[in-house]
DNA sequence: CTCTTGACGAAAC
DNA sequence: TGTTTCGCCAAGA
């Protein structure tokens, strides 16, 4: 290993924390940018770079409304994944994260995204 | 090098 | 309640 140190990647933390999330679980963009000091929307990006095939387990990680953010068929992947780890989605199209959320469900509200 | 966009999130309007 | 703006960092044009 050579180029680290000084410039370790964003991204690789971002997979590394991301590769811990454990089966049946999903996590959000914010919770994983937050353990990592930076900005949500690069947590996002680097799932975008990912590369197929990859081990990062990228399919438990949604947006903060425990929604899928993912555009394209890629986003119904994603919710197929889950649904066979036995994570259910609600009516409107939402995991609980106050059950399946991980590092630890941070449930701002139950209502319609009402802040 | 500058500007725009993006698999986000929160706040302002 | 939905739309718009800003912040975050990186990549493409």
């Amino acid at each position: 290993m050579k180029q680290m140190s000084d410039g370790v990647r964003l991204y690789s933390r971002i997979y590394a924390v991301i590769r811990r999330i454990p089966k049946g679980r999903v996590s959000t963009y914010g919770t994983v940018a937050e353990m990592l000091g930076c900005g949500a929307r690069q947590v996002g990006y680097a799932m975008a770079a990912l590369p197929d095939g990859s081990a990062v387990p990228w399919h438990r990680v949604v947006n903060f409304r425990g929604g899928i953010s993912i555009p394209g068929g890629t986003g119904i992947t994603q919710r197929l994944k889950l649904e066979a780890e036995g994570v259910r989605f609600s009516q409107r199209g939402t995991v609980d994260l106050s059950a399946r959320g991980w590092p630890r469900a941070r449930k701002k509200s139950r209502k319609k995204a009402h802040r």
